[in-house]
DNA sequence: GGCTAATCGAGACGGTACGTCTGGTCTTGCG
DNA sequence: CGCAAGACCAGACGTACCGTCTCGATTAGCC
């Protein structure tokens, strides 16, 4: 009585190929790492996903919506670095900027990070969600371990843990666009410095 | 010594024409603003400039030399930046960095650094070219500025000014890049910051 | 009378849906009509029959197929003409050629023929078929009427009446293909022509 | 001295390849008899004349105009044909058309004609000018020698000539479109019943 | 003032990739 | 299992620029 025809049950002809979309993602990746995001042409990317254009198009619209969507599934390197927190902010800050640093200058690094500020610089609106995604993570654990290290009483109370995190991921954008990646007396000196910026007992 | 213009050489036919010259660069500067880097064409300069193709390729050879020549002639919103020094180092720093972030904040200083950005990120030499001759002179103004409050008594003796110059040029091109330029108060933060964090004095 | 569904008529699950069939023919016929053979596609025939293009391909295979379908089934205007037989050969003559050039003078009557002539140019086999079909009751026709004239002594006996078909076809077609009808006067003469041509006392 | 630049000494920045527009249209040429009209396609053109799409669109816009100046330009088989004229108006009559059904016989001639009856049949404008451009020289030579005839007392003063010219063409298309060429007998059969149809003493 | 040679504008050329369209096949779920 | 719906691969369409290549016209410096 209640009836089986819920407006829910609609019609779904023929789902989306999950194959296909995965194919194009992974050839977008490849091709991103073969030869940068200007590279990349959409004939290319349906050749080598063994896909065809029609296909990409129906879906996706644009080279940076594929992007988008390739970097927002897959794991980017640098990005995705969670370092434990231990009792000590400096070593906990050390471990994290360099992990960081260090993602960020292997070759597949540098080409994705590349990419991304091409994208970013080409497309607003989509470099203001891929940074979003990528940089959220990066804020939340540096707002964390400050926070902490406030509690503990290492750290003023007055420091902007945002912008703390914004000044990490820039010098780390920019070595990468460079081409120059931060060397270990980089970090180190830019971590020394900061922790005497937000140390509590500092003046003023 | 004896002389210099034997008869064979009969170089200098005709010298290249500086009008068709400047009027690419002009024409480069405007599409740039206009609408960004990756929106340029030869053909489209070869147009808005009254100029054949043939002509851009005879000198330029590609887009970016173009770009880079433009740039290296005109002037850089924000990166010419020049603030007298006085006798506050805190002021001096303030001063300085706010400028280079109202700059960049200005649509067309947005515009172009978002163009230095993107043709860094696609031409890895002609970024680096351009990146030393907007980076340098921030880094001597910063290099001198650093030296005098040091012999001022007021600064670490270790503290490394170039390391602090990128710190500003990246976060300055990263905002640029994301479209949200620095406010004041993050400017403000930055800087009272830093200047805790190389302040002589600080430990350790 | 009874009826007529036996049980044992269980062999076809599920029978061709004549509705479908019909719709595609319908269509394909105010296709032509509407921008002539090449003009008609198989999406635009399945959407405006309400039928799904795996339909049309279930049964057809191909667009010529659907043509040939739907003009062995339907009438075509010039083709059907059927002129009663009076005594005089002449009178038959005129009025059968008549009617023909006029069925192939209307707008409908064109783009059939150019759509009938399209597909034959474009696909051997079944334009004989299609040649076939609407040509043989023509050719019947004049043989009849000749032989009847034969009989009566207005014709010679070495005509040959299949000539005299083929030859009234490839005028009307050639007329319609090039877009200008038979004038009467054209109609006029050629009859007049043929009939001294096999005029019975006729030399040699 | 009394001027010397002409405003008709126009810009010639680089006249147009000769060389690249005879490869288009004899690869039209060529395709045409390989696969009939409505299988050549812009892109196999380009490649086969080992030339640039872009080429081809500059100076042509439409597959049917190349396949226009192609034909213009082109011997096409049996439309040239040129039978000298002696006094026996049989003969000639004889001879001619079965050269043009000869011509139209053999498989490239085949080709040609459907090809022509597609794009006759496809666009009725180009079809125009090729039918008058390839029908002229025939309706041209038929009235000609029709003239003489009438005026050696051969043939009555009332037959026109055209007629008798577009039928035969007609005559000649139609066996091309169905690809069954006209026999020697049905040449001969053809001729005679013309003959006697137009004999100067026929009536009435 | 005439000669010479590289410049300039214009734009045709062979190409690559674009984004769109249609053809013909395959894959769902409903009836 | 027929059918509507529509996703899929394939490939042609016509366009935009690419970078190279003629062209005739122009022009700066040396005779």
């Amino acid at each position: 009585m209640f009836q089986c025809t819920p407006e829910y049950a609609r019609k779904v002809p023929r789902p989306r190929s999950e194959k296909a979309r995965q194919s194009v993602l992974d050839a977008m990746r490849a091709a991103l790492s073969a030869g940068g995001y200007e590279a990349v042409t959409i004939e290319g990317l349906a050749e080598s996903a063994g896909v065809s254009k029609q296909t990409i198009y129906r879906w996706w619209g644009s080279k940076a919506a594929i992007l988008g969507e390739a970097l927002v599934e897959g794991s980017v390197p640098g990005a995705d670095v969670a370092v434990p927190m231990t009792s000590d902010l400096g070593v906990d800050l050390r471990a994290w900027f360099s992990a960081m640093s260090a993602g960020l200058a292997r070759p597949e690094g540098v080409a994705l990070a590349r990419a991304l500020i091409e994208v970013t610089a080409a497309d607003h609106a989509l470099g203001l969600v891929l940074n979003e995604r990528l940089a959220a993570p990066i804020r939340e654990w540096v707002t964390e371990r400050v926070a902490r290290g406030r509690a503990a009483g290492d750290v003023r109370s007055d420091v902007d843990a945002a912008a703390i995190a914004d000044q990490f991921i820039a010098m780390a954008s920019y070595a990468a666009l460079i081409g120059q990646p931060l060397s270990p007396e980089r970090v180190e000196e830019t971590v020394v410095r900061l922790l005497r910026g937000i140390a509590a007992g500092s003046r003023p």
